[in-house]
DNA sequence: GTCTATACTCTGATAGAC
DNA sequence: GTCTATCAGAGTATAGAC
């Protein structure tokens, strides 16, 4: 449902998006079921389908909800600002979306996984282009010597991949870890002395 | 089929899995099909079946296969060698597992994405025993001053972050980096730099 | 060992009563 | 708006001929 209209309409679209994200992120695209998604949701099938015309369109709902989300973090990078506290502001509001947001980022992991059937077209276009701005940015700074020489493209992937860590292999890293163990307060530390004695300059 | 006995069952099994590797990389195990696997295997669905007594089956083989090997890099780690040369030379086998069998990588992220239904018992088994470890040692160059002293563990989770992204994340790299780059020898160069900053004993 | 045919279950989606 | 009933197709697995 595109543009709900009625309260009760809200809610249970609401409702849906918030099962199929649990499903989906965990199964996959095709792993994942409407049976599955309505029992979640407490619905049944045909009335899941009454908000929804279909499993593409409910999974394509979540795609587009994250997509404008996800990277205002990114868009977030102040050129004005500080670069190393630039920098590790990002890091820290990229942490905080695995550590609250990890379903997201797990359904997200998923399709690009598949090769991204779904989304291929937003991460070479607005995706792109929004890093490609980005990153000269930081080339500015580095060329000005406020921060270390490093292949930016690489450093805004290095961000992605050590904080979606946490949150796309969760269970690996809580069962290596044991008890006792808070994952996402660790990371934070570490990921703070990483990126600065990479990019403090020299 | 655990022991192939004749020459013909001996490539039937192997096309099978290469083939499974193929899809249960790219879909999960619920989003993958025998029609699919027979198809890529050149076989009908029945005679794969005949090698394999169900789909479940032919998935523990590949996780089973997968996690003998995945691991020798970190088992290779010499206590007895240069700290820095040898974290060196682990991330460096490891970004070359990355490159050279991508699709491995990705059925494992596939597996731990799903919650690790199946190979939960290993993980918390042999691979937290490994790199316990390992840690320890690490712990002990620490001490001696010959390594920068960062949380072991969280090392460990880096150097798997990093290198996997670029096997995991594939796609995403190459649409965001564009044409004209080669992502694995980039990748390379830049994690040197990082592990070097931070890690060299200041 | 390999195939065709098929049994049976699951899944996405629709019809139609209330 | 929501439900029961149901369909058509896909999916795993088996039977049995060759």
């Amino acid at each position: 449902m595109t543009k709900p209209r009625t309260r009760i309409q809200e809610k249970n679209s609401a409702t849906i998006l918030e099962a199929a994200l649990d499903v989906f992120s965990k199964q996959g695209f095709r792993g994942a079921t409407l049976d599955q998604i309505a029992d979640v949701a407490g619905l049944s099938k045909p009335n899941l389908l009454y908000y929804f015309p279909s499993k593409e369109a409910v999974h394509k709902a979540l795609l587009e909800r994250l997509l404008r989300t996800w990277l205002d973090p990114l868009r977030a990078l102040d050129p004005k600002g500080d670069p190393l506290a630039e920098i590790m502001a990002y890091v820290r509001r990229k942490l905080e979306l695995s550590r609250d947001y990890p379903r997201e980022s797990r359904l997200f992991a998923n399709e690009i996984l598949q090769g991204a059937p779904r989304i291929m077209e937003a991460i070479s276009g607005d995706l792109k282009t929004l890093v490609d701005e980005k990153a000269a940015v930081m080339e500015r700074w580095m060329s000005e010597g406020r921060l270390a020489r490093v292949p930016p493209h690489h450093l805004i992937f290095s961000i992605w991949a050590l904080t979606q860590h946490y949150a796309d292999f969760d269970v690996q890293v809580r069962a290596v870890l044991g008890t006792g163990h808070d994952p996402f307060t660790e990371a934070g530390a570490f990921l703070e002395t990483l990126f600065d004695r990479l990019l403090r300059a020299a």
